[in-house]
DNA sequence: GTCTATATAATGATAGAC
DNA sequence: GTCTATCATTATATAGAC
C-alpha cells in the first residue's frame, strides 16, 4: 500500500468516525505517521483528500455489488445481501451511523462542492437496487421499492447510532427481510 | 422576544442549516445584529448556546405533542399526525434533513458532551409514540413499533435531503400511513 | 519524499471602555 | 448591555532545507 493509499485509508476511517470538517491534518498525520506539511506532496488540499476518499468508497461499493453479482445467486438473494449489510457492519453503525448517509448529510450542511460526488454512492446503490428489482417483475415501480429499501436502511442506521441500540438493528432487519418476501408473495399468487 | 431568545432562535436555525460546528459566532452575530464579544454577556460558551438550543427544541416538541393530545382525537389520529410532520416540514427536510437526526449524528461524531441532551428529543418522540401505541392494544411490542415509526421517518428525511426529492416523501408517507392501518387491521379481525 | 518553519486566516473566548 | 480591541489556539496551506 502506497503512502497515498495509507493517507486515503486513514482519512476514510477518520471522516467516518469524526466527520469531515472535524478531522484535521493533524489527526490524519498522527494516524499515518507523517508530518502535516508532507500532505501537500500527495494532495493539493483537504478537499482533494475528500475526493479521494469518496472515490475509494465508490470503488469499494462497486466491487461489493459486483461480487454479489458474481456469487451466482438470484436478485432476491442479492437484495437480502444488501439488507444484511446492517448486520455485517453492526458495531460500526451503532457507533458512527451509516458512512454514506452521515457524510452526505454533513457535506449538504457545509454546502460543499463534493456533495454530488458523495451522493453518487447513494445513486450507485439506488441504481443497483432498481436493476435487481426489475428482474423480479413486481407490481410497484422498481425505483420506489429501491428508495424504500434505502430509506429503511438509513433510518435503522440513524436510530441504532442515536440509541446505541443493537436490538433495533436486529428487529428492523427481520422486518425488512419479511417486507421483501411479502412483496414477492403479492405477485406470485 | 429578549435578545437571549433571539440568539437562541438564530442559533437554532443556523445549527440546523449549517451544522453546529460549522456555525460560528460570526454567523450568529450577523443574523442577530450584535457583536461577537457581546455573546458572552448572554452565554458563557458556544456549548452553552447549544444547550439552550436543545432545550428550546425539547420544549417546542413537548408543546407540539401536548397540542396533539389536547386536540381531542384518538391515538391513531395522533400517530398519523406524527407521520405527517414529514409533509408539514417537507421543504426544510429536503434542504437540511431532520433537525433531530442530523444534530445527534453530528454531536455523536464530535464526541460532544451535549449528545445525551440532543438524543433526549428522540427519546421524547419515542416515549410519546409508545404511549399512543399502548392504547391501541396491538400484537407486537409497542416500543418496537415506535422505533419502527421513528426509523422510517428518519430514513425518509435522509433520502429526501440526499436526493433533494419530494416524491420520496410523498410516496413513503403514504406507505407509512398504510402500514399503520395494516397494524390495526391485524388486530381488529 | 519527508521534514521544519512559517504565513495566513478564522475561531472561541477575555478585558475593559462606554 | 453593547461595543472594540485583543489573546490564545487551531486550522489549512506554503516555502524551503535536507
Amino acid at each position: 500500500m502506497t503512502k497515498r493509499e495509507q493517507i486515503v485509508a486513514a482519512a476514510d476511517e477518520l471522516f467516518y468516525q469524526q466527520g469531515f470538517e472535524h478531522t484535521s491534518f493533524a489527526h490524519i498525520a498522527n494516524s499515518v505517521n507523517i508530518s502535516r506539511g508532507n500532505f501537500y506532496y500527495h494532495f493539493k488540499s483537504k478537499d482533494d483528500i475528500l475526493n479521494a476518499v469518496i472515490s475509494l468508497r465508490l470503488n469499494r461499493t462497486q466491487a461489493m455489488l459486483e461480487q454479489w453479482e458474481n456469487a451466482g445467486g438470484d436478485p432476491i438473494e442479492r437484495i437480502h445481501c444488501f439488507i444484511n449489510i446492517l448486520i455485517t457492519n453492526k458495531s460500526k453503525i451503532m457507533k458512527f451511523g451509516c458512512p454514506v448517509g452521515t457524510l452526505t448529510s454533513e457535506l449538504n450542511k457545509l454546502d460543499h462542492a463534493a456533495l454530488d460526488a458523495a451522493n453518487s454512492v447513494f445513486t450507485l446503490f439506488r441504481t443497483w437496487l432498481v436493476g435487481q428489482i426489475e428482474q423480479l417483475d413486481l407490481s410497484e415501480p422498481s425505483d420506489e421499492l429501491a428508495m424504500h429499501l434505502l430509506a429503511r436502511s438509513q433510518g435503522i442506521a440513524t436510530l441504532a447510532s442515536a440509541f446505541n441500540d443493537e436490538a433495533i438493528i436486529q428487529n428492523e432487519v427481520i422486518q425488512l427481510h419479511h417486507w421483501l418476501d411479502t412483496q414477492l408473495e403479492q405477485v406470485n399468487r
